[in-house]
DNA sequence: AGATCCTGCGCC
DNA sequence: AGGGCGCAGGATCT
């Protein structure tokens, strides 16, 4: 397949290379160039950031089959182990090393930012192939960048599309809980009366309750000690102050983050459009720096309604990194237990323990890395059950309280203990030696649920991936026109869960296709063990109904 | 005034 | 002494 390399020029230009052959585009012309070349023989496109490349093409009503973005494999190639670092040395090596994420810009226009240096992407590209060429697992680490790039032009469909947003019913629910919309900078009435009952029981007329020091000695004067204001530690006194306080933090959390501010700041044209960040933890999971499209609340979740005629079909994984450890470790038995919708159920059906609950614990705690408690104990004996996937966690934190890296089944590397986001003081502290115990552990503690989230990242970016492209092949030889949003189209993501937003008469068809990707993802990792990847699926108008009982019902709408 | 830290909460 | 994130408000530093 062909890889066409596209670096920006000063001046609104765009330089296009394709093997020994150099074009110069204006950027005017790009959306055109790209739609022409993806209708003959679509090819790989090769560029610095897709965020940047993709989103005024979607834009310009321009989908793409396929990409290879530098920036996410080359944070990858850097840190793999695999890979030999010094063959992405070279020209502009140094720049691709800083390379930061794309803004989130006007899609119209993408050279506001600068200024910027040619970087050249077809020379990049070369070293990637032969960092990978030569690695000893190149098929993996291809799978990964593969997958890598696949995820980045799903985010950046996403944002594009957008979640569909009833902001009339966000309004209400809104109003309902607080209180009409106050004028800026002023409380909501509901949340108002809280506070001033809360002033009242506490005796302290001048109260700000979203002020911790003043609470904690409003708490105190009222001889109610505790050593914090979180809710669960305050749900544990008994007071006559806990109910309202608690209800305030809860509703003015509302406020504050879900509120009208946010509608305002990232609702328009009915739809919700957040900004991800593929990979942007260092587990490779994706982050969102923009809306919270990775948090955002059950309590707004009905806002989410299907355009009319059309649903929300909502699927998640059960128990996706118990699985993964399953998978990556080799581990039968466990692989065994996870056979069927609950593998903590499984679990107990095999005898390893005596409730579900029990199994949950030792899990997590295995892969948390608890010492303590209810869990910690679990651990011990579930180790004598599942050896493989139990020792693939365990050693996995040894080799962190060592020091050393580990990585992921298709061999993303962690960061160092010392290195770039772990314990960088500026003016580096003289750790102790029980201070550098406690580094140690904590990065043993990271390391141990790195490689099981992030190949649990890595299952759900190939699940991304193949779904992609089944909704696209579902549309029908592009007859519906090249837009992604008048087709089935992945709407939201989080981790084991995605949303697609799909005309209802296709729901049964997309429920289908997410769940042979779902099978196609676990073949792609764990091709030698079978492991079961149940989903928990929904045909839903509103989100805030997916996972409930009928959920799965044929809708009327 | 702006940057940064801290606390607490939301999600997985 | 349980992993990964983002966000908001207040407190604190510069």
């Amino acid at each position: 397949m062909a890889r066409v390399h596209l670096s920006r020029l000063p001046g609104d230009r765009v330089q296009v290379v394709e093997g020994e052959h150099y074009d110069v585009l204006d950027i005017t012309a790009l959306p055109s160039y790209v739609s022409g070349r993806e209708a003959v023989d679509p090819p790989r496109w090769v560029w610095d950031d897709t965020a940047r490349w993709y989103a005024p093409l979607l834009a310009a009503g321009v989908r793409v089959e396929r990409c290879h973005d530098l920036r996410l494999c080359h944070r990858v190639l850097r840190r793999a182990p695999a890979a030999a670092a010094s063959l992405l040395d070279g020209e502009q090596s140094d720049l691709w090393d800083r390379l930061r994420p794309a803004e989130p810009t006007d899609p119209a226009l993408f050279s506001a930012d600068d200024a910027t240096e040619h970087l050249r992407a077809d020379l990049e590209d070369a070293r990637q192939l032969a960092s990978v060429a030569a690695s000893p697992e190149s098929a993996r680490l291809g799978l990964l960048l593969a997958a890598e790039s696949a995820s980045a032009l799903v985010a950046a469909e996403m944002t594009h599309a957008g979640v569909p947003w009833r902001v009339d019913v966000h309004d209400r629910l809104l109003t309902d809980l607080l209180g009409p919309r106050p004028p800026r900078g002023a409380r909501p009435r509901l949340l108002e009366e809280l506070a001033a009952e809360v002033r009242r029981i506490l005796g302290a007329p001048d109260l700000n309750p979203d002020s911790h020091p003043h609470l904690m000695s409003a708490l105190r004067r009222a001889g109610i000690e505790v050593a914090d204001t979180r809710r669960s530690t305050l749900q544990r006194i008994e007071h006559p102050v806990v109910e309202p306080l608690v209800r305030y933090k809860q509703l003015g959390h509302l406020f504050s983050t879900n509120g009208w501010a946010w509608i305002d700041q990232w609702v328009g044209d009915g739809r919700f459009r957040p900004v991800y960040q593929p990979a942007g933890s260092a587990t490779g999971r994706w982050s969102s720096n923009g809306g919270g499209a990775l948090s955002f609340p059950a309590q707004v979740r009905s806002a989410a309604v299907a355009d009319d005629d059309w649903v929300l079909v909502v699927a998640d994984v059960a128990q996706l990194e118990p699985r993964v450890l399953a998978g990556m470790s080799g581990d039968r038995a466990l692989a065994r237990a996870a056979r069927g919708a609950d593998l903590y159920q499984g679990m107990v059906d095999d005898g390893a323990v005596a409730t579900r609950q029990d199994a949950k614990l030792g899990l997590l705690g295995a892969m948390y890395g608890a010492t303590s408690g209810e869990s910690g104990r679990m651990v011990a004996g579930l180790t004598r059950r599942y050896p493989a996937a139990f020792g693939l966690v365990e050693e996995a934190a040894r080799a962190g309280e060592r020091g050393q890296v580990v990585r992921t089944l298709l061999g993303r590397g962690c960061p160092a203990l010392g290195g770039t986001s772990w314990d960088e003081s500026p003016d580096a502290p003289p750790a102790d030696l029980d201070d550098q115990d406690r580094r140690r552990r904590a990065y043993g503690r990271f390391t141990r649920n790195f490689v099981v989230q992030g190949t649990a990242a890595e299952w759900a970016a190939c699940w991304l991936a193949d779904l992609r492209n089944r909704l696209w092949r579902m549309g029908g030889d592009g007859a519906a026109g090249p837009r992604i949003d008048v087709r089935p189209h992945l709407v939201l993501f989080l981790h084991d869960e995605v949303v697609v937003h799909a005309p209802a008469s296709l729901a049964d068809q997309v429920v289908a296709e997410i769940t042979a990707a779902a099978s196609a993802a676990g073949w792609l990792l764990f091709r030698e063990l079978p492991v079961d990847f149940p989903l928990n699926v929904s045909v839903v108008r509103s989100y805030a109904d997916a996972g409930k009982p009928g959920g799965t019902a044929p809708v009327d709408v």
